[in-house]
RNA sequence: GCCCAGGUAGUGUAGUGGCCUAUCAUGACGGCCUGUCACGCCGUCGACACGGAUUCAAAUUCCGUCCUGGGCGCCA
């Protein structure tokens, strides 16, 4: 048996735990080490005088981030880290770690992100490292949460597809038996059919694939997306849903993380409902006063207009009423204007966390939208099948999970937010 | 894909033609040290991505290769 040493408190009296070798420091006729779990730091004494031999040993033998059970007195000690001390009267060398380590756990020098995936299972033993993580299993633990309690049906959709079905983004083409095959770019067009399905409302936390060959801080080839679909909803509904996700997922975190956020140093402050909505037109105009590449109609927003315009307003806030052209065939046009959609994008003051709009349900418009953007009919057929016989309208959107994590914790590379980042050049681990 | 910047001990760095058998820190090893908490002090160990070129002389300049970071493009 052993303790999370969290649990271990300077009113114990003894205490056996079990974890990596933080630090050692050897002062002569005293030994200090710190043993780290994921839940603490506790300091282990060794007074080599006092000890049994065993321990003495084991603790001149043992290297830094071995794993070591260590049992002993309690000593509350005001001098301590937690204001606790054990002096052991075992100590267990459990798996003896190499030397020298690829990176130091420790912190005590920084290594770079490359040399830090390179050995992603030592660099998440560094508590900051490992409270991102537990914090994005708060993120999306809280967002399954709230969809469930909104009547959401949680669902899993093929991540091998057969053709290059929405245009747009580029596919990993794959082997599939004597089959051509794709990894999804997203779930866009499977939740739509689960709305046919007569399912109402729909979500999807799973991975997505973008073969694009980009190369910054805000992409992956392989991320994580939150997909939500919701029948007899227009995307006015779809953006409150969204906000209030945002919201209740802020809360949840600030509620249940407390320990991580100091970890990282971050006061999250919860966004504001509701977000302020910005139309297309409007955020160009703003964005056309600062930058310097003046952006017209039809033009998508520029890494740098989403700066200028996210500074000026300095919270989660959303874009909508895009123009037809620029958005997916699957967008709702507005019938009285159709060259703008029923499209938003919900964006955080540093870039694009989701986009989404009120879908297309009727089948001959859908095909004609089809059409519109040079894609061929014949290879939906799969999908517009589902439109033919009783198709609710519905609106969705879809939320980039690492995206969200890097902007809660200001995060200043996607890849933190991701434990095996997938990006142009990287593979293994 | 275009552009920019890089690759020096395990890790993070200094060094832009000779002053470099290469700086500092961390680390490992040895020594001293009974209250450290980035412990301290002394000693030792360990590196110029690879290949070619220029030069009396290359970590430093040039060419090529490989690798990396970032900006842009692209990204429904």
């Amino acid at each position: 048996m052993h303790l999370p040493i969290r649990t271990v408190t300077p009113e114990s009296e003894s205490a056996a735990i079990i974890g990596w070798v933080h630090e050692i420091r050897d002062l002569g006729g005293l030994m200090f080490f710190l043993i780290r779990d994921r839940t603490g730091i506790i300091q282990v004494t060794i007074p080599k005088k006092k000890v049994p031999a065993e321990v003495l040993d084991a603790a001149r033998d043992v290297s830094r981030e071995s794993v070591v059970r260590v049992r002993g007195r309690v000593k509350a000690i005001d001098k301590a880290p937690g204001g606790r001390e054990i002096v052991p009267d075992g100590l267990e060398i459990i798996s003896l770690a190499g030397s020298p380590l690829p990176l130091d756990v420790a912190e005590k020098v920084p290594a770079e992100m490359d040399t830090r995936i390179d050995s992603r299972f030592l660099d998440a033993r560094k508590p900051r490292v490992r409270a991102i993580f537990c914090i994005r299993s708060a993120v999306t633990c809280a967002a399954t949460e709230f969809l469930h309690s909104r009547g959401c049906i949680n669902i899993t959709t093929p991540k091998i597809v057969a053709a290059a079905t929405e245009g747009g983004t580029e596919l990993f083409p794959i082997a599939y038996f004597e089959k051509e095959a794709f990894m999804n770019q997203s779930p866009q067009l499977y939740k739509q059919m689960m709305m046919a399905a007569g399912f109402e409302k729909v979500f999807e936390i799973g991975p997505i694939f973008r073969a694009e060959e980009h190369n910054t801080i805000r992409h992956l080839n392989e991320a994580t997306s939150l997909d939500v679909e919701v029948s007899f909803a227009d995307h006015n509904d779809v953006m409150e849903l969204l906000e209030d996700l945002i919201v209740y997922v802020y809360e949840s975190v600030a509620g249940t993380c407390g320990d991580d956020l100091a970890e990282l140093g971050i006061s999250l402050s919860i966004p504001g409902k509701p977000f302020p909505r910005i139309r297309y037109e409007e955020a160009i105009e703003i964005a056309n006063r600062t930058i310097e590449d003046k952006l017209s109609f039809g033009d998508d927003l520029t890494p740098a207009a989403e700066r200028a315009i996210g500074s000026g307003i300095g919270q989660h806030y959303f874009i909508v009423d895009w123009p037809t052209d620029i958005r997916p065939y699957y967008a709702m046009p507005y019938p009285d204007r159709p060259e703008l959609c029923k499209a938003f994008d919900m964006m955080h003051p540093r870039m694009e966390l989701s986009s989404g709009a009120q879908r297309v349900h009727d089948h001959d418009l859908l095909v004609e939208r089809i059409r519109a953007k040079g894609l061929a009919p014949e290879a939906f057929e799969f999908y517009l099948k589902a439109f033919r016989y009783g198709m609710p309208p519905h609106a969705g959107w879809g939320l980039g999970i690492e995206r969200l994590v890097m902007t809660m914790l200001d995060l200043g590379n996607i890849r933190e937010a991701v434990l095996f980042p997938r990006d142009r050049h990287r593979l293994t681990p």
